[in-house]
DNA sequence: TTGAAAGCGATACCAT
DNA sequence: ATGGTATCGCTTTCAA
């Protein structure tokens, strides 16, 4: 930083009143008098005064910052919670300081110390994929800043959530499937120990039962949801003529569309020999051919409500705010495209 | 906040010590003595204590912090140079606050300033769409606080920047579908007030004329290049048989991957008689049939550099280190796929 | 209506 | 090797 920096004291001494008063017109207090405020003001912007909002912050004890953590801001789901977050936040004059944590759990913990460093008012994440203690939150928790936690939560710890209904959306994208007249539905999913895929499974699960077929555990596939693993296994579940299935439900769209891209590859007709419904409502699912059918999170009014219970914590001035919680769960929506199509509407 | 945070001067009562002793033991100041040393930071361990960097900032007039501005962080080419400012920034001890302004000039200007009065040490910048006047760098600039703009800067404004060799790649992009045996190569560019598209369009004439083929206007269309916009323009491009062009070299991958899948839509084979090459090796270039042909920027490697410079400046402590620049310009590649390969390999 | 002064937490100069 | 103290810029209580 510069010296030649402007402050509340380079105002007064230009105006010849006490840096008080100017402290006090620059926030429009009602006991200066209109003219002193005016005159403080012009003087503010002639001088090309911007606040510093450090010292600010260190003598409030507060910032009027959020952090956000994340794993990866570049995928559609994440970076539309973060714009939901960001309009929310700044309509109520937060910032927000967003983090990427890439999976990697030491940079993740660096990001947590170094929010907590900057006393940001209150936090919001995302688990990343291998978060198996969760120490680091209770940094926030026990000196109590709140923390709201969405999409990916651990079950057992006591803190705000915000989650969409992946019961629901394995129901649905699986009851739709079943509709379309596919019977032997394999599903792909990510680690079960995260409670999306474990509730999309069970939603899987509950719809199979409904439509009473048979579970079949060798259907399913558990693996690191990105394109290339899901290739590989695309490829061995359809090369495997005897057994191979009639559908796939994937718990992702990069994995869906993997599997599309295996089918075209294999010449299996999709969706006529190989129905494909994917999960998030990723625009590549437009890209594909055919059209991806999936389910949508609404992502951006997930991070708005995340925001919404966040700020009312924060207001809620009073110690152990951060307490008691329920879990917020959203609505999802099936969004049936070309792909899981066999009867055109 | 909450009061029960721990500082330093709550390790110095406990230890019965001088705050000063505290803070020098903390940094490992080798003035300490080792014993003392050891038992400082043992006590700020057992007690939590995290540094408030807020006072640090203040005292020290250094946050450590870089401020990143972009329009959207949810594309390929903004997220890997996010990822890459970050990767380099955190290695020198930076932390990055992103702030998105979808291309919103309110909510840009609303950015700027806040970020001044966060103080960051430096600000790494894309330029959004529509700025026209660059009244809020002067901010920076007129403080001294270093500046470095990448992907999209202003000719007129003299800071460092870093941009990529726009005029390289549309070079290459349009003489690889010379060699294709293209002759009518339509151009889908945005806005030619910026800089980016502006040297595309200049890397297009300069490899129409090295073959000889005369330039012809009614083959470059602007436009906003989303996707609503490239459908329609490439609708009305493709369907005017008599001046249908025999490939398209799209400023973007949304742009061209539209243009494919209008060509689709009216039967016309790609690439057998539309060749496409698109801009920024956007993954999505991979999802569409045929794939895309494209120009690679190395996004993630202009972050880097880009914060590479901003520290250099930020280091070199004098007055006046805003100045003189040059422009750092990075190598491009083209990326052969489907959408233009006439001739297999 | 305005001003003086203490204090937010960390740091570094000056003493000892 | 350690301690006392002023300071960063802003806010707010108390006094005038």
């Amino acid at each position: 930083m510069s010296k030649s920096v402007i402050t509340i004291y380079d105002i007064a001494r230009s105006l010849g009143i006490s840096p008080s008063t100017v402290s006090r017109a620059l926030k429009d207090d009602s006991i200066i008098s209109i003219e002193t405020r005016k005159k403080v003001k012009q003087t503010a912007r002639e001088m090309g005064y911007q606040p510093n909002s450090i010292a600010s912050s260190l003598r409030n004890k507060k910032t009027l910052t959020i952090g956000v953590i994340t794993h990866r801001i570049d995928r559609h789901f994440q970076s539309n919670a973060i714009s939901g977050i960001q309009d929310k936040a700044h309509e109520h004059g937060y910032n927000i300081i967003i983090c990427q944590t890439n999976d990697d759990p030491t940079r993740e913990l660096k990001q947590f110390q170094a929010l907590f460093s900057s006393r940001i008012d209150g936090l919001i994440s995302q688990l990343s994929m291998y978060t198996r203690d969760y120490e680091h939150f209770n940094l926030f928790l026990e000196n109590d800043i709140p923390v709201v936690l969405f999409d990916r939560v651990p079950r057992d710890l006591d803190v705000q959530k915000v989650v969409s209904d992946d019961v629901a959306g394995g129901y649905k994208a699986t009851e739709h499937l079943i509709l379309q007249g596919c019977r032997r539905i394999a599903h792909f999913t990510g680690a079960l120990s995260l409670n999306i895929y474990e509730d999309r499974l069970k939603g899987y699960k509950a719809a199979l039962e409904k439509y009473q077929i048979p579970f079949d555990p060798e259907l399913v596939h558990e693996f690191y949801l990105n394109t290339d693993n899901s290739w590989e296994v695309a490829r061995k579940v359809l090369k495997d003529k005897k057994n191979r299935p009639d559908s796939i439900f994937a718990a992702n769209d990069t994995s869906a569309i993997a599997s599309i891209q295996v089918a075209k590859e294999l010449g299996i007709g999709v969706p006529s020999e190989l129905a494909v419904v994917g999960y998030a409502n990723d625009p590549s699912g437009l890209i594909v051919s055919p059209t991806l059918s999936t389910v949508d999170q609404s992502s951006y009014r997930m991070g708005q409500i995340a925001t919404e219970l966040l700020l009312k914590q924060i207001d809620s001035n009073k110690p152990g705010r951060n307490r008691p919680h329920r879990t917020k769960v959203l609505p999802v929506e099936l969004i049936i495209r070309e792909s899981s199509s066999r009867r055109l509407p």
